[in-house]
DNA sequence: ACACAATGGACCC
DNA sequence: TGGGTCCCCTTGTG
């Protein structure tokens, strides 16, 4: 076993340790277990192998040794068999054959270096742009735009000279608000979770504006999924309504118990949260399924609140409208992008419901007026570097626009009757496009009147004594600041789906098949962790004991026992429910 | 402890 | 424009 596969194996069992202690596994003894038999048969494996006069490489060995030394006797081989049979008679084994470990980079094929995951650090391929910033010439370890709550996000450079009206801003109106609201608690404690609730990746989250702790979840299977994460049991999945992924869900304001729903099955349906049935309102393939060149997908949703209708884009870059009463179509479908490319969201401004943002795979987002809408008349286009994810206006006004871009730049313009030239920051963020993985929208925090607060998962992974975590990232998108990083020792996996509260301070986070909520810390808790913290920083400060790695501490993979990961689960509470998977209508 | 599959978009010709 | 091919930090399953 070469150190790559050994360090993925150490992390893979981490992992392993970690989701079995849920399930009250005896954790102790299981671990042992699984030690003894690798231990076993690594040992029962190199016994065979001097049996057969092998020669295997011990893990510790340098790559370059054993390329070289591998080469030396090929070479010795080649040029003199006779001194290599006897060489062979010397070592006293019969055929003694030379197996070459060559390591193979598996991004860039070239040996000599090799990128993947040493324990909880990833490490980049050198010979490719920087995976963060997407920048030749450094990896993300070395990336000067690497998130790191000390230092913050650094912010890409303003590239637009600001205009008067900025000038007016900063002097006149920014001095008299203040820049967060005046108590802001960031939902970082893990409240509750609901484990595989879903049958496939979670893809959208949305709190139900009336109904208190009720929280509504699609997947990629088209489940809808109802939850009240304060009574834990009350769950409800409904699996007729949509037949393959379940892209935005918008909640009637006419009718708190109507839930309108967009899919990749190419249909809107209005759905009856307590019974769980639903109409569809929409069909863009009524003539069924004739090849994925004809087969429409819906992403973009919003509803316009004044005029009652649903706005709808598909994935060939067509505007749909539909009234919401007589559920007919209006008008003709309008191309707002470019032929044949997704729409991926639609957004219509908070303050005039009539001017519509929309974003797509043609590396635009556009600002329309729908009063007057044409195909190629937007009121502004807003060039990206690769495939719009999102696109939203801010939540209060509608001044600002909070874009995320799969280049892994969020992009944020601050006045939207102002020079939408270029972006007024663009913060760089880690939220590539994965195809397993639902694409990474940053959000505004709805509460945050100052519209500064964005939420958005994390791609890259931090070293969380020893575990590789992904936070979900808060971000003042006036600075560019790091405001705090959310994670859990326990979510090991990816939470590209994040969604905060309209009134709490509480934020829902869709990660793989789960579902978590969290919220701020209370002050107890608070005054309990600084007191922890300066116990430790005694310890560690006192003695000449070698500091641990620390949260942000990338530099090496320490650990391969994996203790600290036991360590951290020692002390942590479990507070998830589990559910029992059903079939069809559940009620868990 | 592996392998594998699912499957979206970029890029090339 | 469309088909072929490749792809860097996934996740769950068998």
């Amino acid at each position: 076993m070469g150190p790559t596969t050994r360090a993925q194996f150490v992390y893979n069992r981490r992992r392993r340790r970690r989701s079995g202690g849920r399930h009250a596994v005896e954790e102790a003894s299981d671990e042992e277990e699984q030690r003894q038999d690798s231990s076993s048969s690594s040992s029962d494996e190199e016994d065979e192998a001097e049996a057969s006069g092998e020669e295997v490489a011990d893990d510790d060995d340098d790559d370059e040794e054993v390329e070289e030394e591998a080469a030396v006797v090929e070479a010795a081989a080649k040029e003199h068999p006779a001194a290599a049979a006897a060489g062979e008679k010397r070592g006293g084994r019969k055929g003694r054959i030379t197996i070459s470990l060559k390591k193979v980079c598996k991004v860039c094929k070239r040996t000599g270096h090799e990128a993947g995951f040493k324990g909880a650090v990833y490490i980049d391929c050198p010979m490719k742009p920087c995976f963060l910033c997407k920048m030749p010439g450094h990896t993300t370890l070395t990336c000067p735009h690497r998130v790191a709550m000390e230092h913050g996000v650094i912010p890409a450079p303003r590239r637009n000279i600001n205009t008067s009206l900025d000038y007016v801003f900063q002097s006149q109106v920014k001095g008299k608000i203040s820049m967060v609201k005046p108590k802001f608690l960031i939902p970082n404690q893990l409240e509750c979770g609901n484990i595989k609730f879903h049958q496939r990746r979670v893809t959208c989250l949305e709190f139900h504006p009336t109904r208190n702790n009720v929280l509504l979840s699609g997947d990629k299977k088209g489940l809808l999924g109802i939850w009240d994460y304060v009574k834990l049991h009350e769950k409800i999945t409904y699996d007729s309504v949509h037949s393959c992924i379940l892209n935005s869900m918008k909640i009637d304001n006419a009718n708190d118990g109507i839930l309108y729903t967009a899919s990749s099955d190419g249909t809107i349906s209005c759905t009856d949260l307590d019974t769980g049935i639903g109409s569809p309102l929409l069909n863009l393939n009524p003539n069924g399924w004739n090849g994925p060149s004809s087969w429409r997908m819906i992403y973009g949703m919003d509803l316009n609140i004044d005029k009652g209708l649903i706005l709808v884009a598909d994935n060939f870059g067509f505007l749909y409208f539909l009234d919401r009463r007589s559920k007919t179509r209006i008008g003709h479908p309008i191309l707002i992008h470019k032929k044949g490319s997704k729409v991926t969201t639609l957004h219509c401004s908070p303050a005039h419901p009539e001017v519509l943002l929309s974003s797509g795979n043609d590396h635009y987002a556009r600002i329309w007026d729908t009063r007057k809408l044409e195909a190629n008349s937007p009121l502004a286009s807003l060039a990206h570097g690769r495939v719009v994810n999102s696109g939203y206006f801010s939540p209060q006004s509608g001044n600002k626009i909070l874009t995320t871009c799969q280049d892994n730049r969020i992009r944020v313009w601050d006045y939207i009757f102002g020079d939408l030239q270029s972006p007024s920051r663009e913060i760089v963020h880690s939220h590539d496009f994965n195809r397993h993985l639902t694409p990474f929208k940053a959000e505004w925090d709805p509460k945050d009147y100052t519209e500064t607060v964005a939420v958005v998962g994390r791609y890259i992974s931090e070293n969380y004594n020893g575990v590789a975590l992904h936070p979900i990232d808060f971000i003042d998108t006036s600075s560019g600041k790091l405001l705090a990083e959310v994670m859990d020792p326990d979510i090991t996996t990816i939470s590209p789906v994040n969604k905060l509260h309209p009134q709490d301070d509480i934020l829902a986070t869709g990660s793989s098949r789960s579902i978590f909520i969290w919220k701020p810390k209370t002050e107890d808790e608070l005054t309990e962790e600084r007191t922890k913290q300066k116990a430790k920083e005694y310890v560690y400060g006192s003695g000449s004991r070698k500091k641990t790695n620390g949260k942000h501490d990338n530099s090496s993979d320490d650990d391969s026992d994996g203790d600290s990961g036991r360590k951290n689960k020692k002390t942590k509470k479990t507070r998830f429910t589990c559910i029992t998977k059903g079939k069809g209508k559940s009620k868990v």
